[in-house]
Formats: structure tokens, sequence, C-alpha cells
RNA sequence: GCAGCUGUAGCUCAGUUGGUUAGAGCACUAGUUUGUGGAACUAGGGGUCGGUGGUUCGAGCCCACCCAGCUGUACCA
């Protein structure tokens, strides 16, 4: 008989997905947390939209929609195309576009939740993450624009992060339009080639954008990307413009003396801020990190911006002719998270559980009674939960990152006590079974 | 998409100019210790050498194609 081949589901991964583990959850929660403490105190609905969304309800803006853009994971229901989600803010255009009547305007909210984006996935960079999202939605006025900074600076801060450890960056539209004007450029392409060029600064340096503004640049692998052929005359002006550090934009100067206002000092105006290309219409804003990070090879990495945002005021009109102003930010939480656990002196309390070790299964109404005890307390607590000699609990309970271990054999009956083991510093101590929670306690 | 590099144990990797049964460290299992983890020692399990085809007496190693991953780059609402 011929051996068959047996069929062994894969173990491996889909590209760009990750299991994520307790630590980073944790550190996760936390900052949501925070997140929703200041979200309620600036006076943002909270809102939950579903994953998937009818694709030209969020895609009507790309430029095929015949079928789903590259970019997103879509299937056919019915002979609807649905897509996941690749951003909070599509839906929420939609969102809005369908309560439109019933909404209050100004429309506050914020939202948190997972996207999915159909890519080449890069260091740090996943195609499934955790994004938070608020915006303002119905209103010109440039006061939302200036709170939305101001507020992810408080969530930042609440984080832990110093004011050294982070800057808001802001430009706006206006600038490099006004700019565009000047430079005499009106071929899309040219202005979009640009665009994404400028957008490249931060990155590859001025010296290699001037190559993309020019004819072309070959990368480290020996690619060759065009460039927007402009002439040197040209990204000379540009040069200057961008050496220029103050704002050639009313709306910008405007933002910067609502920042003043709150006494708000961690932004820097910065016209190589991007950030897309159709979408936005006004200011446009970046939240990047300065401190230190590491990539999982243990090489410092640029990290770049964990977020950001901008007005976009026609987005909404997309959807019929609703003249809806709007504006957001939108922070991607796994990478900030990433950040976050590896800045210095920051510590996450991790809680695992206190381990009963079994000595005899006939004994276990006892250790029911010490149990009951621990978790009456809210100490976090179990028994053994699998067979095995002490050896072996004690392995698990060390494996675990258990605190410490409580003995409870015939020694112990004997006695009247406990016996309490820190795993930490592998003293052993007899405590009483009333006194063991506060004994615990004093451990955690 | 384009380009460069890399695929050998769960993980990180070694493997001579092609030559018997493919190695190490970590991890895992058992024991040294029938009531004691993190250290040490001993023993053990674990591999279609990414896949397919080819060259050869003989391929982990050479050739071709495919696949996957990494890095850069492009696109990115």
């Amino acid at each position: 008989m011929v051996k068959e081949k047996t069929l062994k589901p894969s173990k491996e991964l889909p590209l760009g997905f990750v299991d994520r583990k307790e630590k980073e959850l944790l550190i996760r929660d936390f900052v949501i947390s925070n997140i929703k403490e200041v979200m309620i105190k600036y006076g943002f609905q909270y809102l939950e939209t579903p994953s998937f969304e009818y694709t030209d309800s969020i895609g009507k803006f790309l430029p095929d929609k015949d079928r789903p853009g590259e970019g997103v994971f879509s299937f056919k229901d019915e002979n609807k195309w649905l897509s996941l989600r690749y951003d909070l803010t599509a839906p929420l255009a939609r969102y809005v576009a369908k309560n439109y009547l019933e909404i209050p305007k100004p429309f506050k909210r914020y939202q948190l939740g997972t996207v999915w984006r159909n890519e080449k996935p890069g260091p740090g960079r996943y195609r499934e993450f955790l994004q938070f999202d608020a915006d303002y939605v119905g209103t010109k006025n440039l006061q939302a624009d200036a709170e939305l900074c101001v507020l992810i600076s408080e969530i930042l801060e609440k984080c832990g992060l110093d004011k050294a450890d982070y800057i808001v960056k802001i430009s706006s539209r206006k600038f490099t339009d006004k700019l565009f004007e000047q430079l005499k450029i009106t071929s899309q392409d040219q202005i979009s080639t640009t665009l994404r060029a400028l957008d490249k600064t931060d990155r590859l340096g001025w010296e290699e954008v001037k190559k993309l503004l020019g004819e072309g640049r070959k990368d480290k692998s020996g690619d060759y990307t065009k460039g927007a052929n402009l002439k040197n005359d040209q990204i000379k002006i540009i040069e200057d413009a961008l050496k220029n550090k103050t704002p050639n934009s009313e709306d910008v100067e405007e933002i910067i003396k609502i920042f003043q206002a709150y006494n708000f000092k961690n932004y820097q105006f910065d016209p190589s801020v991007i950030r897309g290309l159709e979408y936005y219409t006004g200011p446009i804003f970046e939240v990047n990190l300065n401190f230190e990070v590491k990539n999982l090879k243990g090489k410092t990495i640029q990290f770049g911006s964990i977020g950001g945002g901008g007005r976009y005021d026609n987005l909404i009109n997309n959807f019929g002719n609703l003249d809806c102003p709007a504006t957001g930010i939108s922070i991607g939480l796994d990478r900030f998270v990433f950040a976050l656990m590896q800045k210095k002196d920051f510590k996450i309390k991790s809680t695992r559980p206190v381990i009963i070790c079994v000595f005899d299964k006939n004994k276990i109404k006892e250790y029911i009674e010490i149990l009951s005890n621990l978790r009456n307390s809210n100490i976090s607590s179990e028994i053994y939960p699998g067979e095995g000699k002490l050896k072996k609990q004690m392995e698990y309970a060390n494996k675990i990152g258990s605190p410490a271990v409580i003995l409870y054999g015939d020694d112990e009956i004997k006695s009247g006590k406990v016996t309490l083991k820190n795993l930490e510093t592998g003293n052993e101590s007899s405590i009483k079974i009333e006194d063991l929670a506060n004994e615990i306690r004093k451990l955690l």
C-alpha cells in the first residue's frame, strides 16, 4: 500500500499578520484607557462601525472604482463587493452621510478599531492593526484642527511620554498649492510626483529627494525611480521654501495662534509633511516619536510617525450633495505600543497568578479553601492546573512568571501554617492561612 | 510591481573542492533530587536540508524553473 502524504495544516501565519502576547496587550489596554479618558474629557462620542463595508462606500474616492482597489481585502457577496475597512475615516464619512440629518453638527466622534491593509508589510508594519481615530465633522473652524493636536499630545503624555519624546508636525495643503502656483506647475502628474518626493524628506533626506524632483533616483538595491523632471531653478525655489520655516499659509498661522492660547508648544511647522495626495484639503499633521526604538533584531531604527491626519473638506461630499467639512487624526496603536514598550523606565504591571501546589489530590477541599480566600482578596491565584510532581509544578510557576508558590503538604497541615515561597528571591516563610493574602500582597 | 539577498530541527545558525547513518547552541522530555523553579551534569526525542526537475556512480552543496521569506524601493485612502 502506498503511504499517503498526510496533509498537515500550516502553522505559519499569513504574511503580515501576527500573534500578540500579553505584555503588548496590557500596554495596549493601558493606552486605550488613557485615550478613552481624554476623549471623554474633550467631549467626543464613542462610535463603532462594522469591519466590513460595501467596497464602493469606502472606496469611491479610489482611482479605480470598478474593482476593489489593490490594498483592501475584499470578497463578493451576493454580487456586491465587500471590503474590510482600511481605516476609520472612510467608514466615518459613510456613517455621517447615512445619518446626516440626525447627527449633531458639528459632530465629534472617536473610534478604536482594527483595520486591514492588503499590501506589502514592512518592519513594524502589519496588514492588520489597531487604529485610533478622532474627528470633527461639520465645521470649518480651525479650532477643531488645533484641538486634535492638543488632544493627541495629552494622550501621549498620559501614556508616559515626555515633551522631548514626541513632536506634532503641522503643515497645510495650502502651502504646497501656493508653491505650485509660484512654480507654474499645472500638470497633475508632476504635482503628484513632487508631493510624493517631498513626503520622503524625512526618510531619505533632502539630497535624495532632490534627485526624485529632478530626473530620478537609484536606490540601494539598484532599483530606479523616475523623478518629477523639475528644472533646477524650480528645485531651488522648493528648497528655499522648505528652508523657510515660517508658515506662509493662513490656516497654519491661525492654528498656531490657537496653540499659543492652549499654551501648547510641542509642535513644529514642517512643510515636508504631505500625507497622501487627494484626500486632504487644508491643514495636515503628523505625530513623530523622538526616542530610540529598536527593531526585532535589536537594530536601532528610524521609527517615524505613529499617526497623523488633517482636514478633508470634500470627502463626505462624495456620498451626495453634502457640504460637510471635516478634520481628523489617527494613531496606529500597535506601532505606538511597540515603541512604548521600549521606552526607558516604562513598566507595566503584569498579573501572573500565585500557584497553590498540589501534593495530594484528596486534599482538594483544603486547596480550594486557600484559593477562595485569595481570590476573595482579589489576588490572582490558581491551583496547579496540570498533573505532575512538585518539581514540575515549580517549573510551571517559574515559566509563567508567577510571583510565588504556596506549599501545603503534610508538614504544613501538621503545623497549621502554609509555606509561601517567593519565586524571585527563593525565600520561604511559614505563614498562617489567615495572613496569607496580606503577605502575598507585600510581594506584588 | 521592481531589485538585491536568504531558505538546513520549534528558534538561531554551522555544514570543507559534491563522498557512508546531516551537526551545534537554545528550547523540549526524562533522570541526578519520591517536598522545590531559575544553575550544573547525564541521557533522549525531534529533519522529505523550501519544492520540482536535471547533471552525476553519488547532491544539503552544481544547473534550471517554481515557491516562500527578508531588506530596499514603488504604490498607499
